[in-house]
DNA sequence: CTCATAGTCAAGCGTGTGTTTGAGTGTACG
DNA sequence: CGTACACTCAAACACACGCTTGACTATGAG
């Protein structure tokens, strides 16, 4: 995702100085932002990732509310699993999954409601 | 970014049906949130934008503060125009580029909070 | 005019990604 | 046992993305 490792910088401070320094710690923070939304940044995962926050589903019931395939809708939950925001559980037949970190509820929330305030204009 | 326009759908609600039906229409108003996030799910554009919502920067400025080329720069920047995520005026040889859309701002503190959060434990 | 600077544009490159398909695993039930 | 079901995995495809490079435009200075 992120592609450069050491980008070719410009070293001078081009032209505000002071406005470039006092936001490039700030900036410098945040590092991996990037791959931290990009696990957001689909539809259908996006759809599956807040249904969780909503409630434990199972992999058959995630397919039918976001509309995919259940081979789809495996494919966005594991990988969810695997970057650590989802959780899952096994019993019997069926696999629940869940949301595993709640401090990204809010993230989720803001997204919604951006999204929403800016279908209505 | 969205690749299947009709995918095939598990017409049945597989398992709980209750949860699905209360959740299909909240996950359904969600229809282009993975375009809006794809404009944040890069660690240079994120950067950018965040850059913008604490100030009015020009090109250089810009590619200062993120630590990329004027190039590079003027095409996260270009892109956020595009989208209608950033705004732009020319004075002289620079041109200045600012956060056009307020309701952005919760988004990205939002997820600023979340990755600022996530590097401490 | 000439030159330098700030920024843009287009082509090309590596590389990554979501979905389908079909095979395979694990669990329940008769 | 065998069948059915929920789910997972891997390969393949088609596509999109970010950055570089080099040429180009626009503005200002000498």
């Amino acid at each position: 995702m992120d592609k450069q490792v050491s980008p070719p910088v410009c070293e001078v401070e081009c032209v505000h100085a002071d406005k470039v320094d006092a936001l490039r710690p700030v900036v410098g923070g945040l590092n991996g932002v990037g791959e931290t939304v990009a696990n957001l940044a689909d539809d259908t995962r996006f759809k599956v990732l807040y249904a969780l926050s909503q409630s434990e589903l199972c992999v058959c019931d995630v397919a039918a509310v976001v509309g995919a395939t259940t081979a789809a809708a495996s494919y966005h939950l594991r990988l969810l699993y695997r970057t650590g925001l989802a959780d899952y559980r096994r019993d019997g037949r069926l696999v629940y999954y869940r949301l595993s970190e709640d401090r990204m509820r809010p993230v989720l929330e803001a997204i919604k409601s951006y999204v929403l305030a800016m279908q209505v204009p």
